[in-house]
RNA sequence: GCCCCCAUCGUCUAGUGGCCUAGGAUACCAGGUUUUCAUCCUGGCGACAGGGGUUCGAAUCCCCUUGGGGGUACCA
């Protein structure tokens, strides 16, 4: 192992963002190129929506993707714990050094009052900032208010003169801030937990994080973290932020934008294969140097590099996540799509108590090649199971009725009674047989049977449909549609 | 409002001053695979946001404008 650790440090306030997951899988790519330690952190200050049912999920769409953290919950690991709200005492250390040495202070202020002071600002458009009210109390101001019964909060002091803080960012470049632009931000709350901008400084430090790399949300936050790690004389990790992805308006890919599909979970119910999300996920902001897209999971870990990485944010295209996982589905051992499917097929109400392993493997064979996720295959499986029905009644009758055709049909019946087993090649030879010896053109022989033996126009290929069929109820449709001429 | 980031086909992207009359993928359209839908193959449509510079030469460097995104919490 080299010293590259990396983290992913969600938190479990809600199901996991498919934006979330492609910073995990960034992380991983990144950990498992350079030989480094991938970590999983669970951030959970905001007792407020932090559950662990939710931190569960998170666990199980990471494993159901495959990216297996090395060390972190669960798993374990010398630099443990690895949920904050297992580390209180361990910030409280900095948190007493930082107030000692002057460099954060109580902050008495209420909600109400830091509100008020806010419209005030809003008002008169000055930027919202706290205005450092409590930065210099006296010890007799400070015992006044804790006798009122004030709670406080502790506040980080930002160095009153200008600088300017550069952030030196491995995918956008060298991205500079004023220090006038950042106020006394909190860093621990009244109920003494720590906010996020100090929890992460002490836990990347303490955990020897190498290289941080998160969304660009965070990018606003990074130099508040970088005065605290120059506040407590470290030495910041390298940064890199990872632009957003957006939904096909262009916004925010958000649940609330009318986006069907924001949640790993979501993709993983509608039966999209990991495989594919990885490959799709990782290209989604990152590029490798040759024009194939299709990759395995080793292809992409060999080829991974942080400079490979896109500074502009990127819609997220399901059109062509649809495409790659219709690729995956395709090339995918049959066995392993037959037990994915399945459940869905149960699910929608097929029977399949009394059809053979190899019936079932027949039919996700053949209607395996149009659908793009597995829930798909429901709607392609109808004409399988029970009778025919005729999608346009009118149009097939007429079908039927056109010259010669009952000539097919009736030769159908028989071949197909001849045929010793209706094996898919079989019956493709078959095919070609009657075909020749019927005074017919390709388009009176296929349709009116297609008609017949599915009631719709199109559909899979015929001879995997008669195969699955089977003898007798291709004769029944057969006589059916004979019946009507 | 203020701060930060970003800007190549509808979408994902290649492109780091001459290899660019801008390449690939997807989507779309057309033809082919002795019927159709899908698959597959072939072909086509389609972009450097706008304006100024710098340079012999700019998609590539600089500035402005515009547009988009993020942040501006005792959320993370």
């Amino acid at each position: 192992m080299s010293d590259i650790r990396v983290r992913f440090a969600p938190s479990p306030t809600g199901q996991i963002h498919i934006g979330n997951i492609r910073t995990a899988l960034f992380n991983y790519l990144f950990a498992k190129k350079n030989n480094g330690t991938f970590i999983l952190r669970v951030e959970d200050t905001d007792q407020e929506r932090s559950t662990s049912e939710f931190e569960e999920v998170i666990q199980q769409e990471m494993n159901w993707l495959g990216l297996n953290w090395d060390e972190g919950v669960q798993v374990g690991g010398d630099y443990g714990p690895y949920r904050q709200m297992e580390r209180l005492d361990l910030y409280q250390e900095y948190i007493e050094q930082l107030l000692e040495h002057d460099l954060a202070y109580r902050c008495y202020c209420t909600p109400e009052e830091l509100e008020e002071m806010r419209e005030k600002q809003r008002k008169n458009d000055e930027a919202p900032r706290y205005n450092g009210k409590c930065r210099n109390l006296t010890v007799a101001e400070r015992e006044e208010l804790e006798d009122e019964g004030r709670e406080s909060v502790v506040r980080f002091k930002v160095p009153q003169q200008e600088e300017e803080i550069v952030i030196d960012d491995a995918v956008k470049g060298d991205v500079s801030f004023s220090s006038e632009v950042i106020d006394d931000f909190v860093i621990v709350k009244s109920d003494g937990i720590p906010t996020y901008n100090f929890a992460v400084v002490v836990d990347d430090h303490l955990m020897e994080i190498s290289h941080v790399i998160r969304g660009e949300d965070h990018l606003s936050n990074t130099p508040k973290q970088q005065l605290l790690y120059d506040a407590l004389e470290w030495e910041a990790p390298q940064f890199a932020h990872l632009s957003m992805i957006l939904g096909s308006d262009k916004s925010k890919l958000s649940k609330r934008s009318g986006e069907a599909y924001v949640y790993v979970s979501q993709y993983r119910e509608k039966g999209y294969l990991p495989e594919a999300l990885i490959n799709f996920l990782a290209l989604l902001g990152w590029s490798p140097d040759g024009e194939e897209e299709l990759f395995t999971e080793e292809e992409i870990i060999e080829q991974f590099s942080l400079a490979g990485v896109t500074k502009s944010p990127a819609v997220f295209d399901v059109e062509k996540l649809n495409w790659m996982n219709g690729m995956y589905i395709r090339n995918a051992d049959l066995k392993r799509i037959v037990e994915l499917a399945i459940p869905y097929l149960e699910e929608a109400g097929y029977d399949l108590e009394d059809k053979s392993s190899e019936w079932i493997e027949l039919v996700i064979d053949t209607v395996r090649g149009s659908i793009d996720y597995i829930a798909e295959i429901t709607e392609h499986v109808d004409l399988f199971f029970g009778e025919v029905e005729y999608e346009d009644y009118d149009q097939v009758v007429e079908t039927f009725r056109e010259d010669q055709v009952d000539l097919v049909l009736e030769t159908l019946k028989e071949k197909v009674t001849a045929l010793e087993s209706l094996t898919p090649q079989a019956v493709k030879g078959m095919l070609k047989e009657a075909m020749n010896e019927l005074p017919v053109g390709g388009r009176l022989f296929y349709h009116p049977l297609r008609f017949a033996l599915t009631g719709q126009g199109s559909g899979p290929e015929l001879y995997n449909i008669i195969a699955i069929l089977g003898e007798e109820e291709v004769i029944n449709r057969l006589d059916k549609a004979l019946g009507l001429i």
